[in-house]
DNA sequence: TTTAGGG
DNA sequence: CCCTAAA
């Protein structure tokens, strides 16, 4: 149904992915080499220990509300069970380094979040006040979630940020942060685009962060712009990009930018390790899982009806294997119909850039609606680079609590399913909540960049900016899912219980998505705002409507699934790592002109040649990049004018595109000199033209 | 790794 | 832009 819609508008599907969808590749992960084992441990052990602190600091409370309740529902032997596979996962996950800010989070949380707990057993009378008591004072504790914390800019000179006078809190958790981040990381440094963001006056840190700053942009300036000179002069935001895209990937880039080695070298090693990863990810059982519909299926059955199929639900939810499989399924079909939204209406390029990882983040799912950011008047993008008091707004209409899996038995009453679904909802807070920053649909790991690194300084951008929920997942963890089966079942289920098992063949699963009241939602006077506004209420309002039901249930990361399963997950899957999409980098019309350049010179079966001869400093723009722009080019110029988006690409391209793509059709490809060839293409154009 | 093509 | 089969 969806994806019926998406035919219809003309373009055979072509331009599908123009459209973010889910995370898929695992391109960036190889960052987390950068740690080196001695560094992991010390994070590890960090991370350890606070959690350790905060558990020992929630024994009381924990044990009063859940424990007893716990008794009821789960057993001993689960709970045991299931902490060990948590430290088991969260070695895997420090390992991985590049969940570093877990951790870190974890530690500069701690004595809020027994605040909160206490909060939440005092007053869990309801579930969404628990919740939006919790969501409301975690957000201010990020600095980011209050309604209208304010963040000074960090300044260009030192690169430093200057927290706001008036929040307390976002310095003091700041600083815990990044003491951590300084003691342990600090001594091996990270690659460029790291710099600090001190509170502490270090001398030692501002040097570093001088030097690197200082080195980062230039030597990636003369390296990165092969084909527009006039681009570094042409304006200051493209400027501002460069420096974004030096930082934002690190190391890789760097180094790829210093290598004036070509063929093979561009792209890092480590990419090898991804694609295995990546293939695990993707393996084949994907496409013999069940159909999308699991999703409605699984919904409407057990909104309303959970008493026709439990065994499919069981199947579905419960063994570890087809438990990812449908969550990746739902995923998919959440990024369409975030598509589905796009295509129904909005036009901001923004709006549809913003996506997946972050269907967090966009319409559908939507961790958080931003909205009134702003920057201050005087200062320009460009008078940022200048400007003392640049400041970025940011300011928070509404969380939505990550989804939940919930167990029950068909004939459990409304009550005690109310009651789980609180339990549930209070053990995920309970067990912490990490503020996701999303830009751009990608998630910002780094958290000692700055805003202005990150791009995240003019209200354009902001426009792509999202926050995320995510349930932390380094704790000792709850028992979150409350099934009131039995211990065996549980164990039972593990082992791939057949249907037709005799076992409690009543229980369900229940997929629930609980929507944060908007109580708080204060107008929102921008345009774009509204937009976004429009699509959460329209969500939220209506939850009879299955397919939006279904779009408003929110994917989460494949370790929230972990930490909320009720039943251990087969540890190859504790591997998997929450994916990024790379950042979407429509070409210039400059681009296109080189490109078109280069494929004129070079045929259409030489990409790799097209590659070095026009894009060899781009290091974002691979060959395959390059291929399937030329496919969209052709197609572009196919269509008519009317029906094309984005970037008008000036018609004589175009007809340069058809030319060439005629030309090398014919020929094809056979490679003599590259200057004859030309000379025929550029005759073809112009006979073509005449 | 690169190419080619589907999604 | 992602993914993959083939080359």
């Amino acid at each position: 149904m969806v994806m019926k819609k998406r035919l219809d508008n003309g373009f055979s599907g072509f331009s599908n992915w123009t459209v973010p969808r889910g995370p898929r590749s695992l391109r960036k992960v190889h960052r987390k080499k950068d740690f080196e084992d001695g560094q992991i441990c010390a994070i590890e052990l960090l991370a350890s220990l606070a959690g350790k602190l905060l558990q020992d600091g929630e024994s009381t409370a924990c044990s009063n509300t859940s424990d007893g309740d716990r008794s009821v529902i789960g057993t001993n032997v689960v709970k045991e069970e299931r902490s060990s596979e948590e430290k088991a996962f969260k070695v895997e996950c420090c390992d991985g380094g590049s969940s570093q800010s877990c951790d870190l989070d974890l530690e500069e949380k701690t004595d809020q979040k027994q605040n909160l707990n206490k909060l939440q057993y005092v007053d869990n009378n309801t579930v969404l006040d628990c919740t939006s008591v919790v969501v409301n004072s975690n957000s201010s504790d990020e600095a980011c979630g209050d309604v209208k914390p304010v963040i000074h800019k960090t300044e260009f000179e030192d690169y430093r940020t200057k927290p706001e006078e008036g929040s307390p809190d976002f310095l003091e958790t700041t600083n815990t942060g990044m003491n951590i981040v300084d003691e342990e990381h600090e001594p091996k440094g990270f690659g460029i685009g790291f710099q600090k963001i001190t509170h502490s006056h270090n001398s030692k840190d501002l040097k570093k962060s001088y030097g690197k700053l200082s080195t980062m942009p230039n030597s990636s300036f003369k390296t990165k712009l092969p084909l527009s000179t006039d681009a570094i002069r042409s304006s200051f935001s493209r400027y501002r990009n460069y420096l974004k895209l030096a930082s934002r990937d690190d190391d890789e880039k760097f180094r790829s930018n210093k290598s004036s080695i070509h063929s093979n070298s561009y792209r890092p090693p480590s990419r090898i390790a991804g694609r295995r990863i990546r293939k695990l990810l993707n393996s084949k059982h994907w496409k013999v899982a069940p159909k999308l519909k699991d999703c409605e299926v699984a919904r409407s059955e057990s909104i309303g009806e959970e008493t026709r199929n439990p065994f499919r639900k069981r199947k579905l939810y419960f063994n570890s294997e087809r438990y990812q499989d449908s969550l990746y399924k739902r995923k998919r079909f959440f990024d369409r119909s975030s598509m589905v939204n796009s295509d129904g209406g909005m036009s901001s390029e923004s709006v549809t850039n913003s996506p997946e990882k972050s269907v967090h983040i966009d319409k559908s799912s939507l961790a958080a609606i931003l909205h009134g950011a702003s920057v201050s008047p005087s200062s320009g993008q460009q008078a940022s680079f200048l400007s003392k008091d640049a400041h970025v707004k940011f300011s928070i209409r509404s969380f939505k609590v990550p989804e939940l899996f919930i167990d029950v038995p068909e004939n459990a009453t409304v009550g005690s399913l109310k009651k789980i679904v609180l339990e549930a909802v209070t053990a995920i807070l309970k067990d912490g909540l990490h503020v996701g920053v999303l830009v751009h649909g990608k998630k910002v790991r780094d958290d000692n960049r700055t805003l202005l690194q990150t791009g995240l300084t003019c209200k354009d951008n902001l426009d792509t900016v999202g926050f995320t929920l995510e349930p932390n997942l380094v704790h000792n963890t709850t028992p979150a899912l409350c099934s009131e089966d039995p211990p065996q079942i549980l164990a039972c289920e593990m082992t791939e219980l057949p249907p037709s098992s005799p076992v409690n063949p009543v229980s369900s699963s229940v997929i629930l998505d609980l929507a944060l009241p908007n109580h708080s939602l204060t107008y929102s006077q921008n345009q774009d705002e509204n937009k976004h506004e429009l699509v959460t209420t329209s969500i939220d309002k209506l939850p009879d409507n299955s397919l939006q039901d279904c779009k408003a249930l929110v994917p989460v990361p494949e370790m929230t699934m972990e930490a909320l399963a009720a039943v251990p997950l087969n540890p190859k899957s504790k591997r998997l790592e929450v994916v990024q999409r790379r950042t979407r980098r429509p070409f210039s019309v400059t681009e296109v002109e080189a490109l078109v350049q280069a494929v004129e010179e070079l045929g259409t079966g030489r990409w790799r040649d097209v590659k070095f001869r026009a894009f060899e400093n781009a290091d974002h723009r691979t060959y395959v990049d390059l291929k399937d722009k030329w496919k969209t080019l052709v197609h572009t110029a196919r269509i008519s004018p009317q029906q094309r988006r984005g970037e008008p690409v000036p018609q004589e391209l175009l007809d340069r595109v058809l030319a060439a793509h005629a030309y090398w059709s014919q020929h094809q490809a056979k490679q003599h000199g590259g200057k004859h060839l030309q000379a025929g293409v550029v005759k073809a154009i112009e006979g073509s033209s005449s």
